[in-house]
DNA sequence: GATGAATGAGATTTCATTCAT
DNA sequence: GATGAATGAAATCTCATTCAT
């Protein structure tokens, strides 16, 4: 019993993601879902509070355990290089395994004065912190030199991995998104002076 | 009466964008937009379709307006670092200067299989052509060397610019948005490969 | 225009009593007050704020304009008898010509705890207080010798007026309820222990 | 286990007297009442064809005692005043004794064209008879000389108790309601022509 | 018999859009 | 052209009742 209602509950918000991705969260009836999770209307509310409380529940799981895998993705890493590769290829191949999340947020995430932004803005912003930190740890060690706005730094690095994912939702083509990790990663790190990855590996022979 | 004409259907517009911007596209209802723009309910849809003609319109004619405006400062720049500057200046400038018009597009854009998509997508794309065509030309000019895509290189341009401007309007401080213009395109003058400023001012020099 | 609204008001307060009367509010579709009104479902809304609204609102005029009634009745009153016999032939007439809202009096008036017993409390804690102060008069004015407590005397002038009507609308007949004044109107005098009317009359004889 | 069945259907009615004083019988899910009786919503229905069956035997079980009371407390009674103030007496004390069933009562009592109201027409008639019974009985043995219409007196003796036990009801104060027993007999007494108690004692002594 | 998760019919209310004035 | 009262389709959510376990 136990296992169908944990069960039950994944798949509604599975189907939620589905749903929200394909028509948007306000055009999204709470019967598409019903109907995309196999449960009739009413079970939806054994399992949430009301449609919102479906989108917030969505994004505090499914997006908190992005950000987690960051973090986790981070721990192994030794430089900055590797750090922002780390960033940047676990963000890309994240959105391209679940695509649908990737459209739910690229949409709904934007919406301002909701309590969905209110409860992301936490996760959210501690991703920000996260790389704000990368960068500074990359300063302290001397691997950059500090040329530029650490803040807007953040933005130039979230910004474009955001952009590419909004690209790639939109061009629904099958192409890979993760593909542009390394082009994005040496954009980056001629961005912020990182010596180059072949001169990294000279001065480790030497 | 054509003047009349004409200002009620700037008026309904402006009042759209600033509900729109107030409580979202889909929290706003017609009335609202009506009342701001001291007109009746009806009076609107003798200019507009529909409602999400209005948003349509509204993208379509504001931000033609923006597009129009980089492209012409793009007209009196002689390299590829001024053509930058101006992108990222006019941009910032703009959005600084159209809060309601920059909340609205930051949220609104981004809602898949509308009509609005539809109509956004072609001048959208044609600022993103813009932007590649900056990249493109500066590589021609041997000011580039390109070790990147310039897709990405696009998407790095766009979204940082985008991201400092979501960033902005959900902070909701008084704080400038277009004083990040200098190190924005210092980040970006690096991840191109672009000389500094000082060298090319020295090479005139000579 | 403005008879034409007033008008809509009116008539689905009166839908809504007969509607009320014949299923009970709880019962009561708000699509079947529209349709007896012969409005739209949504109408409705433009002239109340919800469901309850008219239930309040329906009590607070209908029966306001019943207590107003009565007490006007009063003023041409000399003496106790008088005024107790516009009590009760006001009360039973009242409701003689307006059934349905004596149904709906009977049901819903009852519910604690609903923001109808509060809106409706204070009128009828007015009634209440205008037959104590009939009997009040009447001990000050040496008609009655006050063997009895005043609020349980008032329980039972308005209890039994009231059970008369419940037993009315209940019974579903088409006979009378008024045609009780006259021996409700003993039953009470003796109760309180005025003088019989023939008395009264020898009295101002002599 | 016969004793357990009896036992829970008991423990259903006392749940749902509870519950429908609490919130009205309409406000009141069948959740709450199992809750409040300690078994699973399903339970009910295997004790109880529906939700208005639980009210339906409910009023049949309760009020049908409390008849049944008021009848053999009659039987020990000689006179016509003891009579009354058998059925004063018991109908308010059983009342103060069960306020969640008087509140009931008093709320749900009163809709019409309900199962519910067929099947209490019956009992209360039966206790309308008893009492217009108590008065005839009066009549023929000469207590009572006839200036009324022994229907209208019957209203007033059930209308007063009822009123007052609304009144008790709505005043949520801890004040007895039974103390206003002899003020209501003497009242009903002097209303009927009733002699009063210290002749009656005079005429037994003699 | 007892459970309580699941059901789905149904009710209120909103609001984009229309159209008589 | 302008109005704004009226419309009614549509969507969320509730809750009495069922039924597999």
């Amino acid at each position: 019993m136990a296992i169908s209602q944990e069960d039950k509950y994944e798949k509604i918000l599975d189907a939620a993601i589905e749903a929200f991705a394909e028509v948007g969260y306000h055009s999204c009836q709470v019967a598409k879902i019903a109907r995309m999770a196999g449960v009739a209307d009413g079970t939806i509310y054994l399992y949430f509070k009301n449609k919102e409380d479906i989108l917030i529940r969505l994004f505090k799981e499914r997006m908190g355990r992005f950000i987690e895998l960051i973090r986790s993705e981070m721990d192994s890493c030794q430089d900055t290089r590797s750090r922002l590769r780390a960033i940047v290829h676990t963000h890309l191949t994240y959105m391209e395994n679940n695509r649908a999340l990737a459209t739910v947020s690229q949409i709904e995430l934007r919406q301002p004065d909701t309590s969905l932004y209110t409860a992301i803005a936490f996760p959210l912003r501690n991703y920000f912190r996260l790389i704000e930190e990368v960068i500074e740890e990359g300063i302290k060690q001397n691997e950059i030199i500090p040329s530029f706005n650490v803040h807007v730094a953040r933005q130039m690095i979230f910004g474009t991995i955001d952009r590419a994912t909004t690209d790639w939702i939109f061009a629904r083509s099958e192409r890979s998104l993760s593909k542009d990790t390394d082009c994005m990663l040496e954009l980056f790190s001629a961005a912020l002076g990182l010596p180059k990855e072949e001169n990294i590996k000279k001065k480790n022979e030497i």
